[in-house]
RNA sequence: GGUGAGGUGGCUGAGUGGUCGAAAGCAGCGCUUUGCUAAAGCGCCGUACUCCAAAAGGGUACCGAGGGUUCGAAUCCCUCCCUCACCGCCA
């Protein structure tokens, strides 16, 4: 969430920062905050006044009392004082809680150089690599190839879960499980990251320090029992591992790659892009998260994206890297780059990673923090990044790998990991 | 799931109703003295919120969390969470 000093001292320039968004609603916020936050303060003051007075009272009764003395009357007043306290109490917690929901729900500041723009039409290209692949013969696309290869089985799937599942089989399960290895290893033999093996069910806390909830509860699947939800990212897990932690500065960056389900309900979602295996309400992804001082997370940034990106450059996969303008940001980031590989089956691009910087906004819901050289506890900034999704880049390799004979190839890098060097 | 023991500052650990935000020790920082790595002495050393235009300086809250009793709660009562041990169950 957004500071509340920086709300009070440049309402401005939060609202103008806020405004690039697009949103009016969230401009409209800030007064609100503002107004919260001045009522807040006026009956706290009053509040502290009353507690000091009544420490001081009861500290006299005590000393009355230790020498015999009556403090009958001291003893009303202090009453009559817990009484006003125990108002004042109500009202202040109330004005707590309505500044911090109001705050949970105001989507962080975009980097003053995230591109302005209106939606996903105004985001930028950053680069690409590699090119379109000439593929003689009729082009199939993922899913005609993986029924064909019995690669996967999206019919008996939903016979066991639904529409939106997906159920590997045989090559196609073996595929799956030779890319999570493959880029797990990648990351931590040659970019340094930790792997982590992190719970799948988190507790809404966690939710809500990586700002999945409270605004996007619809979109998570939650067990009502003991409040857990299925965690829709290992960002929640991983980037929560350190909340309500103070950290050396010596230990940043902390960088962390782990392999999970996600589990996302995609209400609303129906109908776009749901071809196949393109958007599932279970996937496998492995994430990149980063934990970093605030003087470094951009660089870091730009590593964590330039790590994604080295999955599909080692797999030979033409992708392109774009910047979402200040419209198409997710609530939480303060930049982003997507990565998105072609796709010949579909003829586009297919994002499969999202690679974005939080600063402090996830820091500060999670109370995560850091002592910096002076000794002071600053909060840290979160960054994290899919390294990569798997269902979008199993449907790309298997589409950019097919053959005139119906096979696929399998990249080199992958084949030790897969066992062949192709799949017929 | 059952029973028992616990949760106090960066750590260890005192504290069972009143000047306790909390002894003491360790670690850390500063100074002094001696001086080859080091020791001793002294001082400082939690977080959040808030008041003041700001600094200086105040104030309030916080002893796992939330309620309650009381003039007053780290301390008493209730509920919950977590940790540890043993038992039961189980991949």
């Amino acid at each position: 969430m957004l500071d509340i000093r920086l709300i009070r001292e440049q309402p401005d320039f939060v609202k103008s920062r806020l405004a690039t968004r697009g949103g009016a609603g969230d401009v409209a916020k800030i007064d609100e905050v503002l107004r919260v936050d001045a009522e807040r303060r006026k009956a706290e003051t009053a509040l502290q006044q009353l507690n000091g007075d009544r420490k001081r009272l009861s500290k006299e009764i005590g000393g009355k009392r230790a020498k015999g003395e009556a403090a009958e009357e001291l003893e009303t007043r202090v009453r009559e004082i817990g009484d006003q306290i125990a108002l004042l109490n109500e009202q202040t917690s109330a004005a707590d809680e309505q500044q911090n929901d109001l705050l949970l729900g105001i989507p962080n500041l975009p980097h003053a150089n995230a591109p302005v723009g209106k939606d996903p039409s105004d985001n930028p290209v950053v680069r690409s690599w590699g090119e379109k692949p000439e593929l003689k013969n009729e082009v199939l696309d993922h899913v005609a190839l993986g029924t064909k290869l019995q690669l996967f089985d999206l019919e008996r799937a939903a016979k066991l879960s639904g529409s939106g599942f997906i159920c590997f089989t045989g090559a196609g399960a073996k595929l799956e499980r030779a890319l999570i290895q493959f880029m797990l290893d990648l990351h931590t033999r040659e970019h340094g990251y930790l792997e982590m093996s992190p719970p799948f069910l988190v507790r809404r806390e966690c939710m809500v320090g990586t700002t999945q909830l409270p605004k996007f509860e619809d979109d998570m699947y939650g067990l009502e029992y003991n409040e857990l939800f299925l965690a829709p990212t290992a960002e929640v897990p991983v980037t929560n591992f350190h909340r309500e932690e103070i950290l050396a500065a010596s230990e940043l960056p902390k960088k962390f790659v782990a392999y999970t389900p996600c589990f996302r309900r995609e209400a609303g979602s129906a109908g776009r892009e749901t071809r196949g295996i393109i958007r599932v309400h279970q996937f496998d992804k492995v994430e990149l998260v980063k934990i970093t001082a605030p003087e470094s997370s951009h660089a870091e940034h730009e590593s964590l994206t330039e790590n994604a990106e080295r999955v599909l450059q080692l797999l030979g996969l033409h992708y392109r890297v774009i910047e979402l303008c200040t419209g198409d940001l997710g609530f939480g980031s303060a930049k982003t780059y997507d990565i998105e590989v072609w796709s010949p089956g579909q003829q586009s691009y297919l994002e499969v990673s999202s690679c974005s910087n939080f600063e402090d906004f996830q820091a500060r819901r999670m109370n995560l923090r850091f002592k910096d050289a002076e000794g002071k506890n600053r909060f840290c900034h979160t960054l994290n990044g899919s390294g990569l999704a798997l269902p979008r880049l199993f449907a790309a390799l298997i589409e950019t790998g097919q053959r005139e004979d119906g096979s696929v190839r399998i990249p080199e890098i992958l084949q030790p990991y897969f066992g062949a060097a192709e799949i017929r």
